[in-house]
Parts: structure tokens; sequence; C-alpha cells
DNA sequence: TTGTAGGCGTTATCAC
DNA sequence: GTGATAACGCCTACAA
């Protein structure tokens, strides 16, 4: 494997000048540049990046962490981050915390150690302790989709009350009577703003509050369908629900399913984040669409900017959802 | 940032011996060991991952490069790879080619030049070269998914040509007459060994080939879509079709809904590899499911066995898939 | 068992 | 503009 030094013999200059070659300083004569670039092609030297970056201080990895890669939420969002990423000389590392904040800390230790350029996180836990271990090690990072309380740093968030605004609207405007809620954690940033959404839609419509129609649960399939049953089995039996996440309302349509339930006639329901063919099921899902691509090359671009200046302000960047109305929620 | 002769003066030892310490040597005495832990931990010391790649000659970090991250396929066998990396003390960065060639060796590049410790490939295209120069350079491969032409080393595969003939002999058996068959591109072995498939079964049951119910396509949406639509409009009208993908699958089903044709009633369908939420898409799809996150785990130990062993014997692995019946191909 | 010393391949700081 | 040289932080013969 060549070095910088076999290029230089070759090239008849300095390992000095082949470093500036490599990494386009305009300052080198265009004769020897062109000495060395022929040099390097005829050894086929790739540089060492490990060298490079000891030397450097920084590698050219991003971190991402995620809470779940098999959750088409995040991966699309990874489309977005790469893409910002590798047009920028960056390779983003995709890290996978299972919303799980023993692996989260895992990863950002990770991140440390191997000095990465920057991190995206999702964070799994409201704890700020992984995310302050970055910020006081000077390590670029962005903070995404989720609110972290007493995070003060680059933000990437969805506007979750509007959106769960619009959809409780909707389902109102159909002449739903009894709109039920299911969210998330009550420690999560976008299931309490979702849930606010759907109270203050309610409440616009000058309609009570019954705790009875709300489930907290866990933003997973299986917490959907749970949730589901204890809204049927409960007293007070609702018409229609307003899911605040995808899996959780994969998770109830199968408890309506198996309840024999139908939709939209018997109950209607509008999911948070859409699923990948939605319109393939059926009846085809109403969903507050996120931007996910976009929230993702935000993040990238709000890292980017924050790795070239690390004590930039810091900047909070919301983003609006969309209503996309299909036939769960459709008045027959 | 403490180093590692930070940490040395402070428990009154050499540099090697905390070295050794970290690295889990045996031939070190406790008391020196114990004075070293303690010296890490009142200094907060991480060792630098960098530094340690640099001086080892290779990083603890595998490359999995993949053609699509919002494929659900991928995505969960990457849950099977992580969990034996991750034991294992590595960890994975997941790199998405998007089935680009291009993408794909600029990624295997990468994986060079930072000397990473392993790659993990499914295929974009059928050239070797990317993956011989990883062979050359003695860096451990794993093919999974993906046959490559050529290629002698650690491979895992799934065994298509037998998945694809439960599918096909189970349209027979429901009593379809004109299954048609829509496949991936011709450079695919995965496409050509689903196609096989189909073909034997049919052969089996003494019917007739018939290359106008065959259709090339991509592994997109957008072609399943499209080669169904060709082969609506072809001369031939099929009573059932046998999709080897499940993105095509997806298409297929929106043109047949866009063409107002009932499944099963007017066509009956059976798609390959499962899509999440499979049982929610109306009607329920039968599929043939692949051990997605089997297949990862089996790749990863594939790798850690080359990685301790570089010149081992190469292995090749089949794994088999299960045909889960739905009701897209239950005769009414 | 422990310590000393050299080097992994690069970049940055100097002089020139 | 170019070249020598000193780090970057760690591991590992080798010597003690």
């Amino acid at each position: 494997v060549p070095t910088i030094y076999d290029v230089a013999r070759r090239a008849q200059v300095s390992a000095a000048t082949v470093s500036r070659v490599l990494n386009g300083s305009n300052s080198v004569d265009p004769a020897l540049a062109h000495r060395v670039n022929a040099a390097v092609a005829e050894l086929g030297y790739r540089r060492n990046e490990m060298a490079r970056n000891l030397r450097r201080r920084q590698s050219s990895l991003w971190a991402m962490i995620i809470s779940d890669v098999t959750n088409p939420f995040f991966t699309s969002m990874v489309r977005g981050v790469e893409d910002v990423a590798s047009s920028a000389g960056y390779s983003v590392v995709l890290c996978n915390s299972d919303e799980h904040a023993e692996k989260e800390s895992s990863y950002i230790a990770a991140a440390m150690a191997e000095q990465m350029a920057g991190v995206l996180i999702s964070p799994s836990s409201n704890r700020i302790d992984g995310v302050s271990l970055l910020m006081e090690a000077k390590c670029p990072v962005v903070v995404i989709d989720r609110e972290l309380q007493g995070f003060h740093g680059d933000t990437v968030l969805v506007d979750n009350e509007e959106g769960a605004h619009k959809a409780t609207e909707h389902l109102v405007a159909q002449g739903y009577e009894r709109i039920a809620c299911i969210t998330g954690p009550r420690w999560l940033s976008t299931a309490l703003g979702r849930l606010r959404g759907y109270q203050h839609a309610l409440a616009a419509d000058k309609r009570p509050l019954d705790d009875a129609l709300v489930r907290h649960s866990d933003f997973r399939e299986r917490g959907g369908y749970d949730a589901m049953a204890s809204l049927l089995d409960g007293g007070a039996l609702p018409d229609a629900v307003f899911v605040t996440n995808n899996l959780m309302t994969v998770g109830a349509l199968e408890c309506l399913a198996d309840r024999g339930l139908a939709v939209p006639r018997d109950i209607g329901i509008v999911g948070f984040d859409d699923i990948p063919w939605a319109h393939l099921v059926r009846p085809t899902l109403t969903t507050v669409v996120q931007p996910t691509y976009e929230i993702g090359m935000t993040g990238a671009q709000l890292l980017l900017r924050r790795i070239e200046d690390v004590n930039t302000e810091p900047r909070r960047i919301l983003l609006s959802t969309e209503l996309r109305c299909r036939d769960s929620s459709t008045r027959p």
C-alpha cells in the first residue's frame, strides 16, 4: 500500500506538497500538482483516512442516531441526511438505539471516541446527559424530531400541535362525536404536542375534554392495539380516534378488525406519520404526513453550519405537516 | 481530553501498562490494573479510536452496503447484522447505494480508505470489480442476498428458486390457468432464480412456457406498475401473477386497482419478500417470506469468522423461504 | 510482569 | 511556493 511518501518520491516533490495537492490547496505550482496527480494515478494511491483523522482530530463520519431502523419514518429521514452529507464529503453512520437509553448512550460514547465530525440524534430518552456530553466536547450536534428539555442547540422539529389540530378538526368536520386519542409516552415531546393539538381542536369546537377518551401508550404496534382495546372496553365508546404515530395506527386498525368494527362507518381513524402503502391498506388511511426527507435535509444543513462554526447561534426550525385525507376518516 | 499518558501518570505506571489493562491483557498485576481503572474513571478517560485504528491498521467498523435503506427487506437484515456485530465489539455503518453502481464503488473505496474491519454487501451491479478490490486488499467481505458471478468468497443467499417454485405451485393448485411472472433485471441473480423457479413449477405441471406472460422490470414500485399494465395490455391476459419483489408487488396491486380488477377473483397475486402490514392490505397479501433477520445474522457470523482468519475456506449458505398464504391468491 | 522507544501515515508549523 | 520536521495518541517488540 503506497503512502504519501511513495507518491512524493515518484513525483519528485516533498510529502508536504503532495498533501497540499491532495487537499486542494491553491498555493501550489500547477506543474508540480500535475506531477503529483500523475504519481497518485500511477501508484493507485489512496490516502489513509485513519492517519488523516488522527492528525486532524476529526473523522469524516457523521453519526445519525435513530430509535428504530425499521420504522420508515426514520429511514426516509436518512435519505435527506445522506444527500447533504455526501455532497459535503461526509459519510453517515446509522446507529439504531431501538428506543433504548443505554444503547443510545453507548452510541454517543462511540461517536466521541471515533471523533466523528458531527451527530444527528433523535433522542430515545428525555435525559439530556448524553447530548450534554457531546456539547461539552464541542462535538457538533443536531437534535431532530423530538424536543429535548433544557437543550439549547440546533433542533429540527415538526409542528406536532398544528398537525394534530388539523387531524382532529377534520374528524370534527366529518361529524364524529366522541373523538378519542391514542398518544405516546408522557415524557416524549412529540406525544405531548400531538395530544395538545387534539385537545385544543376539541376546545375550539367548544367540546368538553374527556380523559376517558385518551390513552398513553408506547409508539409501538402492540401498544396501539392494546390502547384501542382499552378504549373499546372502557365505558365511553368512541366513534373516532386520532392515533399519534404510524406503528400504533397499524395496531389500532388490527384491533378494530379483530373486533369486527368497520372503518370509517363504526369508527373513523386518522394517523400521524404516513406509512408506505397507506393507499393500499383498506380502507385507505388518512394521515398527518411529515416532510421526512426535508427534516433530514434540514438537520444535515444545520449540522454542516455548526461544523463550520461551533459557536454560531443555535437555531430551532419548525416544519409543517400536511393532512392527507383518505377513506378511513370519511363519513359515508 | 486526557490521553493514555495522563492515565499512566495518575496511576503511577507506564503507558504500556495502561494500554495492556485497557485491552484486557491478563499478564498484568491486579493491583496495578486496579489503579489504572481508578485513574481511568477519575479522569473520565476514553481512548482515542483514531489513534488506535491507525496503529492497528484496522478500524472497529463494519460497512454494510445495501441498495435501498427504505426497503424494509434490507433494514430488517440490518437488525441481524447489528446484533452480532455489537456483541463482538463492532459498529455497523449503513451505506445506501440506491441500486447505483457508482455510489456502491464509492462506498467500497471509503471502506478501504477507512480500513474498516469488514464489509457486508448486497451488490447493486453484477460487476465484480469493487468486491475484487476488497478481496485483493485482504479486507474481509461477505456477499449477501445476491449472487455475484465469479465471486469465490463467503455468501449468504436465499433459495430463490425453491421459493418461487412454491409460490407458483400454490397458484397452480388454486386453479389459476394463465399465470404470469413479473421479475427483475436480467443480470440480477435473485431475479433469474425466481424466474427459474416459476418456470420449473409450470413445467412440473406440464404447462407450456409462454414468454408473453413474463416481464423483466427493475424491482421498483413504478416498474411493477408498468409491467402489470404491459401484461394487461398484451394479448395474453393472465388470471394470476407471481411478482418477484415486494416493491413491484405494491406497484402491480396499484395497477390492478386502477384498472378495476378484483384480487383474487379476477387476478390472483403472490409476492416475494414480505411487506410490513401485509395483513392490513386488502386483500391480505400472499408472499414468499424471507428470513431477513437470519440472513443478516448469518452474514455477520461469516464475516466474524473471516476476520479471525482471512484465509479460511469460503462458505456459501443457502437459507429457505416460507410461503405465507393469505387472501390475494385464494380462489373464492 | 513492567517499562522504553519507535513508528503507524498524515497534516501543520516553521523556515527558506 | 516548497520542504524539513514535529506532532497526533496509541500499540507492541524488545529489553529489563
